[in-house]
DNA sequence: ATCAGCGTTGCGTATTCTGCAACTCGAACC
DNA sequence: GGTTCGAGTTGCAGAATACGCAACGCTGAT
């Protein structure tokens, strides 16, 4: 493991929560000041880190030039957008977006229920696949050989007392999701929080994404959650037929 | 500079466009497998990289949130934001928002006009200095010293035939800027944009940041464009006074 | 004017990183 | 079913590289 790349991540991490001056950091360290200067400089370089006319250290603007990239490359993001948007219009409620890659279910956009803003923070990150909506769908939408491997391999952590503990459970749950053609997570994964989800398919057929519903219980009880799942379903076939 | 650390930060830049295999990787870089295996090693357990069950590396969720921070921590895109959004919306065009930083001028921000959509394709690149709009506004206001020494140093590459190419002009150019308040690009960058720019001042009357809104001339010609001035002019100006 | 705090530089040392070679594992192909 | 190919992984010895020291310079405060 290398020590001054591990160091240089440690700079990353503390500048996440504020800027820092070169002493600051080097304390925190706990290395000499020179070593934090040549760290800091090599990502100043690539402008992975700015610094200020004070000499304040911070996150450089690659960071998040190099989020944006990454979470700009799937396609269906785009043409999911604008239906996404109209569906977090109307419901008023938090709705995500996700792709499957390579044995993953990958969170591809995201619109929080407050303001109608985008919430980034999960977007890129991978979802759990046994207690998530869209996890649901897109594993169920695999070929058997596949999916039963994950179903092997999953580590199944129960969050909450509700979550699906093992490969026996959550394989009829996904024959359910199939027939059906929509997902639910009740408190699977967070306690209070109740989602349904539902497949984007392209000419073929074939699912490549899911978008899900999010509703805090106290805002919504599961039933009246239910009642979103025509919109949502709506929605799912509108992206589907603009996908081709 | 730290050789270990910089091959690194490759790495996260080549993951940015995609996912990568780790022969992928050390070709591209032009160093052993092991060598890069082990900077990988060190960022997965950071979870700044993570890789799929194919062995595919990508970005990892630590990344993602040290974006999200890094948008975040940078005061003058936070404080833009909302009024770019309004010019965005009254104007319908393209509008930029970039900053100095490090001795070039960054965008730091991008609204695209066609769709509701973010393109954020452009955000974390240097802009040319000496043909387009905000590169104008922020190089006319740095201190004589330094903008002399860029004046100088600067390439003056012949994006169009209208662009400027040569030092006495650009200093002409940012001695209009610096009078008028705002700054022009008439398709000195791409031939069929127009541009103005203005700067954001902070309490002390020092330039922080500069607006631009660029209007393809299929859309508006170069008068049309200009009056869409003393609405960007409101724009900056709002800024200015949230900014302090 | 002096001092304190902080960032910066040059340099010798040894720690850390590097690349080689060999091994493992799995898939694909005959 | 055996073989070969591709890809990832490990141990190791040599050497380049990163480290910390000490001294310098700058800026702002007392």
């Amino acid at each position: 493991m290398s020590q001054s790349l591990s160091r240089a991540l440690q700079i990353l991490a503390s500048l996440g929560e504020g800027d820092r001056s070169l002493d600051q950091l080097a304390t925190e360290l706990g290395v000499h000041k020179t070593t934090v200067l040549r760290l800091l400089r090599t990502m100043e370089a690539d402008r992975f880190v700015r610094r200020d006319d004070q000499h304040r250290y911070r996150l450089g603007s690659r960071l998040f030039a190099l989020a944006d990239a990454a979470r700009e490359q799937h396609v269906v993001r785009e043409v999911a957008a604008p239906h996404l948007r109209q569906l977090n219009q109307k419901t008023g409620q938090t709705v995500h977006l996700a792709a499957w890659e390579n044995g993953e279910a990958l969170y591809v956009d995201k619109l929080d229920s407050v303001r109608t803003v985008r919430m980034y923070s999960q977007v890129g990150v991978p979802a759990a696949l046994h207690c998530t909506a869209v996890g649901k769908v897109l594993l169920a939408a695999q070929p058997k050989r596949q999916r039963e491997a994950v179903l092997a391999s999953l580590e199944y952590h129960a969050y909450t007392p509700q979550t699906l503990t093992g490969p026996d459970a959550l394989r009829d749950e996904l024959d359910g999701v199939r027939a059906n053609g929509w997902a639910q997570d009740k408190g699977e994964h967070e306690s209070f929080m109740n989602c349904i989800g539902a497949p984007i398919v392209d000419h073929a057929g074939r699912v490549v994404g899911a978008v899900s519903v999010s509703v805090p219980d106290v805002l919504l009880n599961y039933e009246q959650v239910l009642e979103l799942l025509p919109e949502l379903l709506a929605t799912t076939k509108a992206i589907s037929a603009d996908y081709n």
